[in-house]
DNA sequence: CCTCATGTTACTCC
DNA sequence: TGGAGTAACATGAG
């Protein structure tokens, strides 16, 4: 499930296990994930060693020896694991790194949404791929400027990538919950409050998500996500899940904005007046 | 059988 | 050019 926590946490893996270690090999079980030539891909990394691991919104990079990057991004289903023996491979890996320690890095996909390139230097892939500014160092000032003048949604505008990058779709409800906006408000609509509101709101998720590796039965429950439904933290038959965490009698509503689904406190995020 | 899904991109049309 | 809407991608889970 990888948004921006779910990647500092794979970064934060990786890590611990591939730094400095001889790139013995690369395995490569289903080239639908590569993004870069396979022998391509083979040639850049086989010799060298990671010197470091670096992250950008929802994209991961291993930084090589010889100054160029493998980039990883995980789509909707990417994980990554270690293990030694071919026969422990875990289920549905894709790619695999082999080092020089006899660890061997997955990259494991499901649904082979993520992808595998290889990049001159992460500079080169951040502006390749329009990357904003990680969603972790943005500033209410570069918010306001760069959604403040747009006629769209804020939910899809905090989707965007370019405007800042590593929001998802369920931290993007979380924020908006958190900071009390209304995914369907224009982003001219905001005021210089709510740049500051959701500035605030996005340093909370992200640093509360990354806190919890990214588990989310473990988060809060002044939290809105415990309402998804996909949230194992309720017991069933209580239904304490579906209301919001600050006003226990208001059920969470669901519908769709920007074509992706979208929970929201109808108290606590009042819907724009239609008009103008 | 059917529907839905955490991401991204490429189209369409206005 | 901007913006809205939609399909597509590939597959598992319920």
């Amino acid at each position: 499930m990888p948004e921006l926590p779910e990647v500092e946490t794979y970064r934060r893996f990786l890590d611990e296990v591939v730094l400095h270690q001889p790139i013995t090999a690369f395995e490569v079980r289903d080239a639908h994930v590569l993004g870069t030539d396979e022998e391509t891909l083979r040639q850049r990394l086989v010799g060298q060693h990671v010197t470091g691991t670096r992250r950008i919104g929802k994209n991961c990079f291993l930084e090589l020896s010889d100054g160029s990057a493998l980039a990883l991004h995980f789509g909707m289903t990417g994980d990554v694991n270690a293990y030694r023996h071919d026969h422990d491979a875990p289920r549905f890996t894709r790619v695999a790194l082999h080092l020089a320690d006899g660890m061997r890095v997955a990259f494991i996909d499901p649904r082979k949404f993520g992808r595998i390139r290889h990049a001159e230097s992460v500079d080169h892939y951040q502006k390749d791929k329009r990357l904003g500014p990680d969603a972790l160092e943005v500033t209410a000032t570069h918010l306001q400027q760069r959604i403040g003048t747009k006629k769209m949604m804020i939910k899809p505008l905090l989707l965007d990538q370019g405007i800042t990058a590593g929001l998802g779709n369920w931290i993007v409800d979380e924020v908006l919950f958190q900071a009390r906006i209304h995914p369907e408000r224009r982003g001219n609509t905001l005021t210089t409050k709510e740049f500051t509101a959701l500035h605030s709101a996005i340093q909370l998720v992200l640093s509360t998500a990354i806190g919890h590796e990214a588990t989310y039965r473990h988060f809060p429950a002044s939290f809105l996500i415990h309402a998804r439904e996909w949230d194992d933290s309720a017991t069933p038959g209580t239904e304490q899940h579906r209301f919001c965490p600050r006003h226990p009698k208001t059920e969470i509503e669901k519908s769709y904005v920007g074509g992706r689904a979208t929970y929201i406190c109808p108290r606590c995020q009042p819907a724009p007046i239609e008009a103008e």
